[in-house]
DNA sequence: CAATAACCGGACCGGGCGGTCAACTTGTTA
DNA sequence: TAACAAGTTGACCGCCCGGTCCGGTTATTG
């Protein structure tokens, strides 16, 4: 990796307020905000966006990264906890709330960005499946469900209440758990179609 | 209304040629196709574009129209259907497939984009609320699930398989599944939220 | 307290967007 | 078939976007 030497104390400082007006512009407007809107509400020069992110995208991967990074450490512990459906659901749960604090729905309309997105994300999906391998076993969840099919649900419960402009923020609690009921084994009917594999 | 005089022939062709020209732009592209490139799939200037719709937003408005009437026509005969859960799993089957068929899920972004809009999505969401509710009194879905539930979970199905860039194309039918089995009353675990009230 | 390298800012650029318009073509009708 | 209204077209406009660049500023270091 390259060992950069620190950075000047002014730009340590900005590069943070940049990370965070950005999050709360993508929040409201979603990745179309405008990069000059963000460098205004980080009170800030254009041209400092891009010398810290010489990409909008790269701008993007900073955010996702963090998020992404702040949900496997969640998610590590959880893979050796004593009751294997609890932890599938608190990591549910974790991600959810993580989403709800700043509407970060966007996150998921980033495709893969750089190598160290597709990495950290590649984790994820690892502890994901062993989640969930793990309820299986314990017979929390069905038996013909997948990581797979956990990983695309996991965003639905903040995509569904994003129709609602002025929703309760604790709306999503009320479709993750409707979904979780459909993950588990009492009264499941079976499935029309095999499960996806991802990439 | 206003009873205008009939299209002349060239223009009424145009007319279909636009929207369908359209609805595949904007599957493609997400709402963010431009009205050149749809000017240019139809074959047409991008004058003829703005003389059949004054606006971007009043095309889009056209296509969100059609096919939620098309949606309607489904809905209303099942508002009497004998099995009231079989009737709400097709109506629900409907949705997903119409949205397959194009990828329509663009649909869901559009807001409220005129009144016509919303007097046809309101006679959607009295079906929903007749569907929903008959199911629940024929014991076929949980008790604490409302209409504006199955609302806000309807687009679920196909959210989620749009992560996927090469899904099979009837992947949706086991999220629709899956989300389904949460809607009935086997099995079910309390909400943690009350529900929704839609606009 | 210099001296210097790192950093900042905002005018600027090329490009693509939604939308307009005036000259031209064509379906319709008497 | 003549004449006109209706329809078509693509060049054009203003705007905003991501990204560049260089003259001015500031933190750091000996």
């Amino acid at each position: 990796m390259t060992s950069t030497r620190p950075l000047r104390a002014d730009a340590a400082r900005n590069r943070e307020l940049l990370l965070a007006a950005a999050a709360d512009e993508f929040a409201e407007h979603g990745l179309d905000a405008s990069v000059a809107d963000i460098a205004r509400r980080a009170g800030v020069g254009k041209g400092t966006v891009f010398r810290h992110f010489p990409t909008k995208d790269d701008l993007i991967a900073a955010i996702v990264i963090d998020r992404i990074t702040a949900l496997n450490a969640v998610g590590e512990p959880l893979l050796t906890a004593p009751d294997p459906g609890a932890a599938l659901l608190e990591f549910l749960t974790a991600a959810a709330r993580q989403r709800q604090e700043r509407d970060l729905s966007f996150l998921l309309e980033a495709g893969e960005l750089n190598a160290e997105v597709s990495q950290v994300r590649t984790r994820m999906y690892e502890i994901i499946n062993a989640l969930v391998d793990r309820a299986r076993d314990h017979g929390a969840v069905r038996d013909d469900v997948t990581g797979a099919d956990v990983i695309l649900l996991m965003c639905a419960p903040n995509y569904v209440t994003g129709y609602l402009p002025e929703a309760p923020p604790d709306l999503w609690r009320r479709y993750l758990a409707i979904i979780f009921d459909g993950l588990r084994p009492e009264g499941a009917h079976p499935l029309p179609q095999p499960p996806p594999t991802l990439a």
